[in-house]
DNA sequence: CTAAGCTCTGACATCCATGTCAGAGTCAAA
DNA sequence: TTTGACTCTGACATGGATGTCAGAGCTTAG
């Protein structure tokens, strides 16, 4: 598919579709009129960028980290050690981040349960 | 404190904690000569919010969270109705967080699940 | 009191993810 | 074949978090 489409299933604006590529994010063909020619499957991997970036990461990392979730297509690719790690540390940070969040919603209950029967609705 | 003990305390830039304090996430007292009067839990308030930050949350987002988990405190809340509300609501934007910052460690735990055996350890 | 070290504000700079626009080429339906 | 919609590249603009600097006003040890 062209890249309009891509924009319109994923809702992402074109020109950061390009920019992904120029990331190294995304790799669509090219037609000989030198159009995007993208896979069905770039439709998932744009909504998985989505995801990543709005969990904090930045487009060099997801570069590093897009095969990972590739290998489940069943390709086979490499992944670093280091990597590895740097993904489990930001799973920690976002571990650390939830937890300090359901702290503050488990005492927000509880002022809210403390609160008089009558002004409960 | 000042801010250079702040900044010290928590290694983060003075220029950030004043950024802060103009996105709403500080509000120190002043001195009369101007300078800046942090609290010992300021201390803690800024790690909160590089964790946050560091999570994918935005200053604007923070400032919403923040004043939940200044219930911790300890503080008497007064609990007339439109305050209830307040606290609803609140507790609306913590969940949303929370959801978001579920999903993208759900993600990243995807990704770690398909990296090769050999390297998880 | 003075010098060294803090702090203040405000401006400008940078990086990254985005948005927007212009000018030129391509595609497809009428 | 023409026209309208689509795409290309490249450039410039914006917004958020952060860094850095200048000039001026505090603070405090000596």
């Amino acid at each position: 598919m062209r890249i309009g489409e891509l924009s319109r299933r994923t809702g992402v604006h074109e020109r950061l579709l390009r920019y992904y590529e120029q990331q190294g994010l995304l790799y669509p063909e090219r037609a000989p009129s030198g159009y995007r020619s993208y896979q069905e499957s770039d439709v998932e991997t744009v909504r998985r960028i989505r995801r990543l970036l709005s969990a904090g990461l930045n487009t060099e990392t997801i570069a590093t980290v897009l095969p990972c979730v590739r290998v489940k297509a069943g390709n086979l690719v490499p992944v670093c050690p280091e990597v590895i790690d740097d993904l489990r540390a930001h799973r920690e940070r976002l571990t650390q981040a939830i937890e300090e969040l359901l702290a503050s919603r488990d005492l927000l209950d509880a002022v809210l349960e403390a609160a008089p029967l009558e002004l409960t609705r």
